[in-house]
DNA sequence: GTCTATACTAAGATAGAC
DNA sequence: GTCTATCTTAGTATAGAC
């Protein structure tokens, strides 16, 4: 379990982007927090944006993988959404700083690199649907506009990270508790 | 109707704000397009944190005031929660740029001025929070979490921010009516 | 693989002419 | 009130010694 200085660089990244945002942290910035010199960073890592990249991708397919695991958790369709919502909050609660990356610094990558991932929140919000979509087709979900319902349950997950703090009053299973309640309000046949 | 010197800059802030972000966007890059020279922003604002401020606080309170207008055009509870979330998600998708610096840039102001907009931020969750509390008492809702469903209302409408396109398939009409639905649906009697 | 030193660029803000 | 020119600081990234 030793730990790299390339590891320690994208850890100093993930704190010093999710503190300050990509364009405010200094290379510098990051260096020192991984007691470095600002030189060092060019060793391990092509650029600035490729720390973002790294830390960015990681995180993307993290939550996809946390949706997916979610996904196969439960067969009956409302308990699915209800563990899909809850884990996806879980998660971006429990993971603020690398989730605050993922989610607000998608501008600042570079071109490519932002195509590549926009394929990662494409397949998230396909999950999303794909668990409306057996819902309704089981006959316990009403939707309305689907796409747009699966987008209002990710922005939810999603909008956390504006607000939530780690040592607030609220613990990441309080939030996904109520997170997961409100999908199958949303939802469910009335 | 001459717009000022000042006004111009106002405006060109909002445009390179919104599309870079407060630390990406240059003195230069506001002056010019106001059509000045970088000398120029220093007769008419402080510092570039000043112009976000001024920007900030006026969109703050300008979506303060659409919550307001809309929890007093209704007296039935429901139907107010509606034009409520509505007219809030209205807000932010017709005036997306101006949004999006209200909402993502809270972090880059000053220690003084971020208290200031704060108590603004804290009205419109005390706004929501009331309409709820009407439906309640009037046993026309049935809210588990009254705070936090507050907050899960307003981030319906304050993440579609993060993907909203004006010239995007769904109209602001469209984003606001989906979301005064679901907002009825995550609040109602069984 | 780490350092010190530095090249090169660009930022926020100001001086002083008109 | 606007400009050109510039001060001062600080950024990303590289060179070259150890």
């Amino acid at each position: 379990m030793t730990v790299t200085a390339r590891e320690r660089l994208l850890d100093a990244a993930v704190e010093a982007f999710a503190e300050k945002g990509f364009t405010a942290t200094t290379t510098r910035d990051i260096a020192s927090r991984a007691g470095m010199s600002p030189a060092a960073v060019y060793v391990h890592h092509d650029s600035k944006e490729s720390l973002l990249f790294t830390v960015s991708r990681a995180g993307h397919l993290a939550a996809l993988e946390v949706i997916e695991e979610a996904a196969a958790s439960e067969a009956e369709p409302t308990a699915r959404l209800q563990a899909m919502v809850r884990e996806f909050s879980a998660w971006h609660a429990t993971n603020s700083r690398v989730g605050r990356i993922v989610q607000y610094e998608f501008a600042a990558l570079t071109d490519e690199h932002r195509a590549e991932i926009a394929e990662v929140r494409r397949a998230i919000e396909a999950r999303m649907q794909d668990a409306l979509r057996d819902g309704v087709a089981a006959g316990v979900m009403d939707v309305g506009d689907l796409p747009g319902t699966a987008r209002a349950l990710l922005s939810l997950s999603i909008d956390l990270l504006r607000w939530f703090s780690p040592t607030g009053a609220q613990s990441p299973q309080d939030i996904a508790a109520l997170h997961a309640d409100l999908a199958v309000r949303m939802t469910r046949v009335h």
